[in-house]
DNA sequence: TTGTCATATCATGATATTGTGATATGTTAA
DNA sequence: TTAACATATCACAATATCATGATATGACAA
């Protein structure tokens, strides 16, 4: 298709007073938009979002702050499931932990989370 | 380990002075959230956000509707790329899109999708 | 110490997702 | 018609992610 090489030469005109030309639009979104590392670090962090699991544990921990064994039963799953997620939660700055003797109590990190969640499930369900 | 089996027996009565009995705990939050087929849309929906460049594509569209030739220049990216992506927005209805002679505009269905870009954004940057 | 419990880590096969080349569709202009 | 362009779809190899079994760690009780 060669569209890179042609794309600035053959604007087409017939939408110029609506709209402005593509170079300019071009030039213009690109200065606006952050630069790849901070989309490689936001891909990842969203990335957490996308697995059911792992959403249910930040669903429960919206709730309230709970221990590993909790979430197991909560969510009925095996407790290596469970824990291999909240190490990816922890490893994303998504959760953190405090230890209390031989348990370990979850809470989420920050109100960002809770908001994106939220924001989130508001918008399946409209 | 047979957890489930154990747990509601012998539970440690050793930190009950500040926290309800773990079988109180569970079934109060199990009751608090959503259903497994919410938990799996939603999943669906956050995963589209955990790619680099749909994430860049959504960044572009917060700042202004465009052309899929102008995502392409925009992001340096082959049109196969961008388009592909595209139909996976615009099945998960994060974009939407409007016929414009050959021409495809497209934009952020709603402002959840903004909100949920922006948070995220803060979240990582702060 | 020894045992048990709560949790974490490692390794792995099954499955899903990625970007992209090849190709198709549909629109406009000649 | 034909050609050129904008966009979409298909197919696929490379890569990433999943849940989980096996195993390790670390705390407390006996």
């Amino acid at each position: 298709m060669e569209m890179k090489n042609n794309n600035l030469e053959n604007q087409n005109d017939d939408m110029c007073e609506i709209y402005d030309s593509h170079e300019e639009v071009v030039g213009r979104v690109k200065e606006r938009i952050p630069d790849e590392a901070e989309f490689t670090e936001l891909s990842e962090f969203f990335k957490i979002f996308g697995n059911p699991t792992r959403l249910k544990i930040i669903s429960l921990l919206s709730v309230e702050d709970l221990c590993v064994c909790d979430i197991c039963e909560a969510l009925e799953l095996n407790q290596t499931t469970v824990s291999n997620q909240l190490r990816i939660l922890r490893a994303n700055n998504i959760v953190k932990y405090q230890k209390e003797g031989k348990m370990a109590r979850y809470s989420l990190t920050d109100l960002h989370i809770e908001m994106i969640y939220k924001v989130g499930l508001e918008h399946i369900l409209e």
